[in-house]
Order: structure tokens, then C-alpha cells, then sequence
DNA sequence: AGTGAAAATCTCTCAGT
DNA sequence: ACTGAGAGATTTTCACT
């Protein structure tokens, strides 16, 4: 799968802010002809990059139930069912999974019961504990931050991914893959440190 | 403002599902003609219902940084402007408001260095307390919930938005739009009570 | 609010590079 | 992967209901 280079970023970045735009339109902006721009689309869609084209829809003015922040703490084992489960669940519009995999939800609550909806939902599911959160808000902000590319790490120079983690090392942030690396690039500092005092 | 009928709600639909979708198409299957349709879906950006036609993309492939939830608690004077100074914050896309005043974020952190993009965020701005948690997960599941309409407010009958209030009274689940209908709905309901005993 | 038809614009296809 | 041109489809405009 070929890497994404700076014209498919600025296509995605022009497309978030309007989905309808032409690709005539894009075509002159990112100086490709419009068939172009139609083939690079085709293929972030066949790629997974382009979910869909949607709507951003304020959800607040049809008045579709009570918003809350679920936060649902469950067994390792049941967290896959439970996840879908929610995901599926008419209700719920985004679903965030932690680090420690805790279940975080934004949900409109159709008719405001909560309690009911939550016994309705969760029923057959075995779930440890959850705890829900009035919310008088939501917003969103697309923006696809056109400025931050792919992070390399410096021990073995792969691609970080959210797998990866960042280290502040003799002053400067260094990236990295996995934690192995973070530890390989630390020994080899360490040494570095003690050849040259 | 005139009130949404169940062919805008149709629309919405099929234009969350896919937002390219061409007026002729739609205009077909809600039995209009295509300048209907286009006129319609004007009004409903005018409204604001239609925020933007937009992308729904994995940003995951984009490796775009460390995805975290941050819950930030701020006191009332302050909190108007945190709240915009997050929502400009490049790395938020999402912002979520509690019923108490706090503020809990999605946000993708360049860099991965998350308190240094913290005290560069919320640096001149007087946050009480904030807390971080990492995540691995965040989805977004688009759908309109085309059963779900208005709830009525028991007491005066105008349309319960996101500020009304549910209640359990005498066994039943009542909708009142704010508090004040809610008491003088009790007050009637006890009557009412006393009345028949 | 909606229709119908004409004009303008956009998308798709495909041979060629 | 991209271009350019032609065929086909879609959107916009507007007079009318």
C-alpha cells in the first residue's frame, strides 16, 4: 500500500471542509486535472482512509434525547462484545477506548431515561461497573492538521503509530515504536554518555 | 423557524450515509424533484442542522499522534474561554461539556509529548485541575436514529430540547422543557392526588 | 414549497503518454 | 499516475403554480 503524499493530505483537508466541492474545483487548487483527483479519492476510499462522505450534523436542534458521557469499565474478556454492542446501540455517536481498556461513550438518550435506556442496553452484557455524566455540550472540529506527517522512531526507523511512545532523553524528545526501542536507544545513550565523560 | 418534517429527516439520512449523493437520486426516493431536494438541504444549512457536508476518515492510517482524553476542570468565569482555546487547539476534535462545568476533550497530541502540548495549550489560560488519560480507540458511528422525534413538554407542550428535564412522578416518565414546568407540574399532580385519596 | 425545462457545470470514460 | 477531450449526468436558474 503506497504511502500518502502531500496532495492526497490537501485533498482530504479540502474535502473535510466541504465533501460536495468538485474534483474541478480541487483539480486547480492542488494542480492535477480532475480525473486525477477523482483516482487519488477512489483510492483513499479503497485504502480506508475515506470512511465515507457525511454530514456534520448538529444533533443538538432535533432534539434527539438526553447527551451523556458513558463510561463503562469491563472485563478483558468481554470488552470486544460489549464495545459493539454499545457501538451499535442507536444512541451512541462516539465511542473512545482507553489505554487501561475502559469504554468512554457519547450518547443522546432517547426519552431521557437513562437508567432504563442503560438496563435495555447493557442487559445481556456482563459489565464490572459504568458511571454516566450529564453533558450540556458537544462540539467538533475537523481539521486534519496538515502540518504533522508520520513520526519516526529512532532506534529502528519504522513508523510510529499510537503503539508508540515518546521519551525525553538527555534533553531532547525522542520517538519511538515500541517500548524495546525506547530501552535499546537508552542502553546505547547511556554508553555514548559514558565513552565521551 | 419552521420544524423539521420526516422528508428532511429521509434526507439527512441519505445524506449521512453518503454525502455525494446526487440530488436526482434523493429526489427519487423521497418523491420530490432534484431542486426541491437542493432547496431543501439549503434550508437545512441555513438552519445549522447541516453543519458541513464532510469526511468521515480513519485518522488512525494517519498516524497523527497520541490520542488522549483530557478532562479539565475550570472555574465558571473562566471556562468560555478555555473552552475556545481548546476548540482552536489543532490536536482537539472533539470537545464534550458536562451538566458541572467540565470540560473533557479528544484530542491527537503531535509529538507525543502530551504535557508539553498541554502547558503550550493552557498556558495563559487559569485551569483549577486537568487529567489525562491515553487512549487506543475512538469511533464514530454517523446515523440519524430515524424513529427518534421531539419529545413535548408535559406542562406547557412546547418541544423539549438538550436544557429540559426528565422525571419519575407517580410511576410514570414525564418531559418538561425546564424546571419551573416540572415544579408546577408536581404542584398539579399532588392536587390533583389529595383530591381523589 | 414545489414543478418543469433549458443552460451551465460537473463527472466519467478512454485512448494516449 | 496523469492528461485531454468528448459523451453523459447532474446542478442551477427561472418562470409559473
Amino acid at each position: 500500500m503506497r504511502d500518502l503524499d502531500e496532495t492526497d493530505l490537501e485533498i482530504l483537508e479540502l474535502l473535510m471542509s466541504d465533501a460536495r466541492r468538485p474534483w474541478s474545483d480541487i483539480a486547480e487548487i492542488v494542480d492535477l486535472t480532475p480525473p486525477a483527483v477523482s483516482d487519488r479519492v477512489a483510492r483513499l476510499q479503497e485504502m480506508g482512509i475515506i470512511r465515507r462522505f457525511t454530514l456534520d450534523v448538529d444533533r443538538s436542534q432535533l432534539r434527539e434525547g438526553v447527551p451523556v458521557l458513558l463510561t463503562v469499565t469491563v472485563h478483558a474478556d468481554r470488552f470486544e462484545p460489549v464495545r459493539e454492542t454499545l457501538l451499535d446501540a442507536e444512541a451512541v455517536e462516539y465511542a473512545f477506548t482507553t489505554a487501561e481498556n475502559d469504554l468512554l461513550c457519547y450518547a443522546r438518550v432517547p426519552g431521557g431515561d437513562v437508567p432504563a435506556w442503560l438496563s435495555e442496553t447493557l442487559n445481556k452484557e456482563s459489565v464490572d461497573d459504568y458511571d454516566v455524566t450529564l453533558l450540556t455540550g458537544a462540539e467538533w472540529t475537523p481539521s486534519i492538521g496538515g502540518t504533522e506527517f508520520a513520526l519516526t522512531c529512532a532506534e529502528c526507523g519504522n513508523t510510529v503509530t499510537s503503539e508508540g511512545v515518546a521519551s525525553r532523553i538527555g534533553g531532547d524528545l525522542y520517538q519511538f515504536c515500541c517500548p524495546s526501542c525506547e530501552t535499546s536507544f537508552e542502553e546505547q545513550y547511556d554508553r555514548l554518555e559514558e565513552a565521551t565523560s
